[in-house]
DNA sequence: GCGACAATGTGATAACTGTCACAGCCTAAC
DNA sequence: GTTAGGCTGTGACAGTTATCACATTGTCGC
């Protein structure tokens, strides 16, 4: 893969996550081949967007022709690093927790949830989804070393969020995404995204708002 | 509250959504008034940021002093417009459904999820949460329109998301927000925003493939 | 009342991101 | 082998967003 110095833009990044997803579920026996026109149409992104976010990374297509369907989604995943299995782990089972735990896709997109990790004694020791059981969290330290765990996925309650960051990255964690609701500190070293399921429905109201004044 | 005419990034309403949730989560009592300095250390976000975000929509700080803490939060929930709360619904009470159900913050945040929808026999009748009843999606489009849902938050599986999406909108919806890995098409009067969990693992593991390489 | 101080609000500027048009390259048909 | 047609790859340009520096304006102590 030819990875071009330029810092690429975060938008590509979220646009190529689309794509790999449209991609993958497309049938590769009825379209072998696809055109930037088409893949642009069903991810509602323009062509000349796709040619552009896929020319940072090298030359995927075949002019006059198009993307082998099939290629173009492992050089994407290649790009994205999701072509093979990250070891992943889940603290706080509860409710978004659970729903994650659950969520097949992940299994089938590059991430391998592990280990899951709980505070309370009455969900320790049960069995959360898949064969993970539910870890007490004072053995997350030792875990996540032992384990080479590279990502760790925070869904406890906000109080709880920046003393499960601090032992995720004493444990040697690569990247961690939280789900709670405020922007937890972590090292320079350490990846980390916040998700905020919050704020898309604040821009959603905000949006509704405009549109009726 | 004085609106100006230039497009606002959709970057900065973002950031007014964590503004309003950390000084949401302020004791105003110990804190009256706060600096765009001290805001910006714990949203991590640039002093000169906030108060460029805030400069689009007025005037609200006092030179010299700073913010007060309970009447930015009360601004800035009115620029959101969630400083009432928006009747909504969910549709799919399957795992993430009933996480987002159960999610107590939306409550206290301007929604009000009053209705709840599912195909499955077996789940129309029972109680999703807070003494919400789920009932049959075939009755949506009645519902919607005779309740006056603004928002609906689908959290069906793809298979199902545009047909839900087309039945919100022909129930008289004006947002939506959509969990569902696809772009579900709707009119140009219907706001829509599409939440990609997966994406953000994606992105997350392409940060951690480049620190690699 | 006045001066020192502190933090906001904002125009100018820099950096970044997306759009467009077309050159370049491949295929296929004859 | 040659030509017509079609779709990619990309440099130039336009539009958008963030950063910076500082003028502005309010507070407080004396
Ligand atoms: N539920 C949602 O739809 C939703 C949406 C967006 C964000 N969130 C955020 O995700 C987080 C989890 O939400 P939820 O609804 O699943 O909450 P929840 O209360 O159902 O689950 C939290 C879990 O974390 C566990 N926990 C608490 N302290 C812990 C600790 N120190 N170490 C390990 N585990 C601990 C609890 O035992 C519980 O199982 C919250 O921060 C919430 O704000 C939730
Ligand atoms: N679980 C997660 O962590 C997660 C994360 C990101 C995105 N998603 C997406 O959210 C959606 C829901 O995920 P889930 O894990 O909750 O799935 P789920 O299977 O647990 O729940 C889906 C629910 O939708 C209902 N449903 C199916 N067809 C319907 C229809 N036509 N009308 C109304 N209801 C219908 C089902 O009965 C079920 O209750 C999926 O599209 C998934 O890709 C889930």
């Amino acid at each position: 893969m030819k990875t071009k110095e330029h810092k690429i833009p975060e938008a590509t990044i979220k646009r190529l996550s689309t794509y790999v997803n449209y991609l993958g579920r497309l049938g590769t026996d009825s379209n072998p081949v696809i055109s930037s026109e088409i893949l642009g149409e069903s991810c509602q992104v323009s062509p000349a967007q796709i040619r552009k976010d896929l020319s940072y990374f090298g030359e995927f297509g075949v002019r006059g022709v198009g993307y082998d369907t099939k290629k173009l989604e492992a050089e994407i995943k290649d790009i994205l690093g999701i072509n093979h299995n990250w070891p992943t782990t889940i603290v706080g089972v509860g409710k978004l927790g659970q729903a994650l735990l659950n969520f097949d896709f992940f299994r089938n997109h590059g991430f391998r949830i592990i280990t899951a990790f709980d505070s309370d004694p009455n969900k320790i020791g049960t069995e959360a989804a898949n064969g993970v059981t539910i870890q007490s969290i004072s053995d997350i330290e030792k875990c996540v070393r032992e384990e080479k765990i590279s990502i760790g996925i925070i869904t406890t309650p906000v109080a709880a969020a920046q003393e499960v960051a601090d032992k995720l990255v004493s444990g040697g964690i690569n990247g961690i995404l939280n789900f709670a609701p405020i922007k937890v500190r972590v090292p320079e070293t350490i990846t980390l995204r916040n998700v905020s399921i919050t704020s898309e429905l604040d821009n959603l109201a905000y949006l509704l708002t405009q549109k009726k004044r």
